[in-house]
DNA sequence: ATACTTAATTCAAGTTACTTGAGTTAACAA
DNA sequence: TTGTTAACTCAAGTAACTTGAATTAAGTAT
């Protein structure tokens, strides 16, 4: 539906295999509530001019909202998967007690300063970092919130809140909010990489994300692509993360007397061709390559879009210098879309994502998915 | 309902969430048909005694078909998962001018021999190497069939065969026989590891199969697990396939002039401690643990299974010499399954995974997965 | 202009796969 | 013997569809 608008009844029922009464009942229904809307006739066609549907943005919004130790971040989406409201808000830890009435009071602000009717709020997209209930033998991440360990997250929130609520992490509500808005709209089966602290997969396979057994898939930032190298803070050494991350590259940075306190300091120093960073992109890309290729041989997706809190201009250099192997099954002749893409990026990405996870959720004929 | 067998209509309904009428109009058909049958009653608890339903083993059969460049591999299990026959035509060549009244006249004896009515038959389920539809600018593996590039492969079976038939690469046919009858009957999420000439991933994720975008799921064969390393097939060098799978014990072996005709000699290798046999088992158990890990991060899943064709002690003495990171989000504390556990292994386990896709897909509630 | 042709849409009447609620049956327990 | 408990059946209802026969409003050919 989403994909080719707007249509008309006969039209949408062709293209989902129902009958046209069946259409003409649910959209009947749908207009009724709003979140559909006739925008015109078609003509230029023999027969019965149809009357053609479109979703209508304002019909309702979804909230996003992404917990991490230092701030929240709280996005809004319009049921087209328009951004319509982004704020950020700084927490002093992110401990229950202490999260909770933040985002509620967020929630609330956002809801009234982007002037909507909280009836129309489809849910709570909340983006908060794994992995959860992993064993402690590790050191634990910078990103992680230790303090909501043993929580049961989706029930707290939707007590809190008294909304429909999910939970994911940064990488697959980022991948989401490609399909519901990004280059990935019409793509069916594509991985994500996000670029966070650290580096998160997100996977979106048949148009349905991939959670994993106990909810933490996609560490993709602590496979080992090189043998006894850069000791990570997950206890072994060479894992990717500790070359290609945001993290990494502050690191990087730091040891040549080059502080880095931002995305935005970064697409600076690049801008000016800074050494130093060159070859830390030049050294992640290689690694980029090693998983990027795993990837390939693993998924057999489509594509393969890097994005998150990571300036595009990087992510363009990283793709610009990627060495990715020619014997593959993703290096097949007749492609459409390369083999890698960059995604939608920036501050806000995963918070976006959080409220596209809800848009995708309502939009898509869910099979048990989520519930 | 596999799971828990034999179990009453109530019993039935609060598990799937149905009413308790639903159930029994759905019991009905289904002991009309034949394929649930009465077992008893259960008594010892207050109450109206339960009427105990099973499935009906004989009430119909799937017949599994692996075919390979060299020969055909036939197996029939019934309703409950049990082989009940399994036969091997060797094949002059593959290509479907052949290999097809092979096929057709193997299924003919496989039903008259087993004594079955071909009413009961639920479908067919045949496994070819892939990976399909791959740009030949790499050399190609041995085990492909050229011969079939461009075929539409289901539709010509279907047309052949006159039933319903899954097409399916032999590590995802496996993995879905070890859910049908194998290790993983209750394991929703979980990989497999499958040993064929090559090496082949499956995946089952909430008990369904991944397929990626063009069929190529699960080439984990060709990662890079070491980078610049033995030359494969594919174009690349230090292929995981070139360390750990058949054809490299094979090689290895005839190095040191030892021959290696099929798995028999290699299990009897490992028990006289053949030096050579045991250093090849040491490194690919290295490039195992490398893959392991990767999958471990990447899919979150409940175990990992080693199968395919490749002797039990083999596989056996990869588990014991596996090295895997001990901070990882597999390795949580309550574990109920091992990180990795062995798998069903032999000559037809891939013609059996044929056979259990069948089952599999008329006994799982199907969410459009096939079809 | 008039009479086709084409295609969207509606109306009314099924059909399917369930659920709901009110019994009925048969074991176990006090 | 009399409850209590739980499985099961019967009859009626309902949601979400499909089917087939009109109806409507273009565009097209004569």
């Amino acid at each position: 539906m989403r994909a080719k608008e707007p249509a008309g009844r006969a039209e949408i029922a062709r293209s989902c295999g129902l009958s046209v009464q069946a259409v003409s009942n649910i959209t009947e229904v749908l207009e009724n509530d709003g979140l559909l809307r006739v925008v015109g006739q078609k003509t230029g066609v023999r027969g019965k001019p149809a009357t053609q549907y479109s979703i209508n943005p304002e019909g309702a919004f979804a909230v996003g909202i992404e917990l991490r130790p230092d701030a929240l971040i709280c996005a809004i989406l319009n049921l087209k998967g328009e951004c319509i409201y982004k704020a950020r808000v700084a927490l002093d830890n992110a401990a229950p007690d202490m999260a909770i009435p933040a985002i509620e009071s967020a929630i609330s602000l956002a809801i009234t300063t982007s002037n909507r009717d909280r009836v129309q709020l489809l849910g709570v997209g909340i983006v908060m970092p794994g992995p959860f209930g992993v064993s402690s033998q590790g050191a634990h991440d910078d990103a992680i919130l230790p303090e909501w360990d043993g929580v049961n997250i989706q029930q707290v929130f939707e007590d809190a809140l008294k909304c429909a609520v999910i939970v994911e992490n940064d990488a697959t509500a980022a991948a989401i909010a490609e399909r519901v808005t990004g280059v990935a709209a019409s793509i069916d089966t594509f991985c994500f990489i996000y670029f966070g602290t650290g580096l998160g997969l997100g996977v979106i396979t048949d148009g349905h994300a991939q959670r994993g057994a106990f909810g933490n898939f996609g560490e993709i930032g602590h496979i080992i692509t090189q043998a006894g190298g850069t000791q990570c803070v997950c206890g072994n050494n060479g894992c990717l993360e500790t070359y290609a991350s945001r993290l990494s590259a502050k690191r990087s940075l730091e040891e040549h007397g080059i502080n880095l306190p931002d995305g935005f300091a970064m697409e600076t120093l690049l801008a000016d061709e800074n050494p130093v960073l060159l070859d830390w992109i030049e050294t992640a890309s290689t690694h980029l390559s090693q998983a990027i290729s795993i990837l390939e041989n693993i998924f057999d997706p489509e594509t393969i879009i890097l994005g998150g809190a990571m300036p595009d201009t990087v992510i363009d250099a990283f793709i610009a210098r990627l060495n990715l192997p020619v014997g593959s099954v993703a290096n097949r002749e007749n492609r459409t879309i390369a083999r890698v893409i960059g995604g939608s990026s920036g501050r806000f990405t995963a918070a976006i994502g959080g409220a596209a996870m809800i848009i995708h959720n309502t939009t898509t004929p869910s099979l048990a998915l989520y519930n």
